[in-house]
DNA sequence: TTTTCATTGCGTCATTACGACACAATGTAG
DNA sequence: CTACATTGTGTCGTAATGACGCAATGAAAA
């Protein structure tokens, strides 16, 4: 199964023609996986996004689960496999599981362009029940690959999204949704921060998924009580203004504070 | 679909044969729901499961989903099936995907035991994800009924369960897990309480699910400031000790809590 | 009837957490 | 070498929280 879905030296409609075919029978039926791949970049929440190939339109990465693969190690692959990283943070959050969100007009059309003629009960055509994954992923170590049914993968600034396919929209606004929930009860940044980071960066990091403006000094107080950061010696190094300080994840107490929850209520 | 699984009337092995030539055409393969029902009485947690056939085990209620169906709505025929009620609180919170979860020789012990005769390819024999979703019913408003495969279904104490098939244990294990967390941002208890009830009623549940003992006074201050119950001026009747006030929950702010949250952190 | 006692109603008090804000220190840009 | 944006480090008042006290109630025991 991997590697049917991992031969991007093959064509394009070569590997089409191989994935409907083959697919019926090493895949798990009805049931895909998307995901959502957050990354940290300039101050700016990013998501990876891949291009349609006949629609001015962009796709989550997502893929189909062998037959006797587990849904999470799908994901797993789908998400090495679009940014080359191994150890990534990645959960579950959400089914998608309408029976209009994968539309069979949407697919038909595309195979269309695409000079491929199937028939209307192929596989790949019926209804799918998505699993929505969002991980967290460290920018700079990203290398974004496209795969063999889309033109490109590319970043995308989380607050000039361009138009996605189906209900991608709804996955991602789900994904958003989640993350910022888990915001208040769980540590965040050491998936998508470097080593060494400063606070008004861990800041903003917060900022970006509230979607709102904190204070400087509450805030460094809030994240010091946690005790999930510590502060290193060293300054950061060619930034213009007073130099800040560099902190780093505490691994032990950020692992403690992710399994206990960080605001023990009651 | 529906008239499918609804099919109470027919006798078992009739049922099952119907389900088994029926199923691959009306409904969606390789995904399933299960439902972890919980309910509140004389103070304690409950969860209704059903009798397997065969086994000294108990099972999640759970089914099939219909090729047109919603998941959702799949997991709602499910619940007032078993529960007989219309209007419930239900809420996806997992997927279970491991390949081994549902183990085909399980089910072939079973069949062969009803004396039917099955081909290993046989849909029901292959592999399901199943989506978890977990339901919060007012006790004494359920009429558990069993279906046509299972013995009994009957109401069981968190505290006190019987061996579960398969992976239910884990299912749920996760369930009361994402309840007890959300206790922590959302309101709880107007779809598990009666119309009226006490403070310590429902001091107790969250007790229940939390597994923690709670100063009754600052139980009630917290309770209190978030508006989400209003005081009665009736008190309880018929009870020893004191007559504790009876409540009732503020189904506007209740709602409101509901959307956005209780712990307005950051 | 009176007493007992578990339970409820309604607080206090000290500590901590939180939001708003002040001011000095730093280091690049002009 | 001065201006200024930015950082480091606080304070202060208020709100929330945890720990606990005590009187009132009412069924059960004496």
């Amino acid at each position: 199964m991997n590697n049917l879905v991992s031969r991007f030296y093959m064509k394009k409609n070569e590997f089409i023609g191989g994935l409907l075919t083959a697919g019926e029978h090493n895949l798990l039926p009805a049931v895909s996986v998307d995901c959502v791949i957050f990354g940290f970049h300039e101050n700016q929440l990013k998501v990876l996004l891949l291009k349609h190939r006949h629609r001015d339109m962009w796709a989550l990465p997502g893929g189909f689960i062998g037959k006797e693969e587990p849904t999470d190690a799908s994901a797993y692959r789908v998400l090495s496999e679009r940014t080359g990283l191994k150890e990534i943070f990645l959960q579950q959050f959400y089914v998608f599981g309408e029976p209009g969100r994968s539309q069979k007009e949407f697919h038909l059309q595309d195979l269309k362009k695409d000079g491929i003629d199937v028939n209307e009960d192929l596989w790949i055509l019926q209804r799918f029940v998505s699993i929505g994954y969002f991980a967290l992923v460290e920018f700079s170590k990203v290398n974004p690959s496209s795969d063999t049914l889309h033109e490109k993968c590319i970043w995308w600034d989380i607050h000039k999204m361009p138009a996605l396919i189906l209900d991608h929209r709804k996955i991602l606004d789900k994904a958003l949704a989640t993350l910022r929930m888990q915001l208040h009860n769980q540590p965040i940044g050491y998936n998508l921060l470097p080593e060494k980071f400063t606070m008004p960066e861990l800041q903003k990091l917060y900022e970006t998924i509230l979607d709102k403006k904190l204070d400087r000094r509450n805030f460094q107080r809030k994240i010091l009580g946690y005790q999930i950061v510590k502060r290193l010696t060293e300054t950061k190094k060619g930034v213009p203004h007073k130099a800040p300080y560099l902190f780093s994840f505490d691994l032990k107490k950020y692992n403690d504070a992710l399994n206990e929850g960080l605001n023990e209520v009651w």
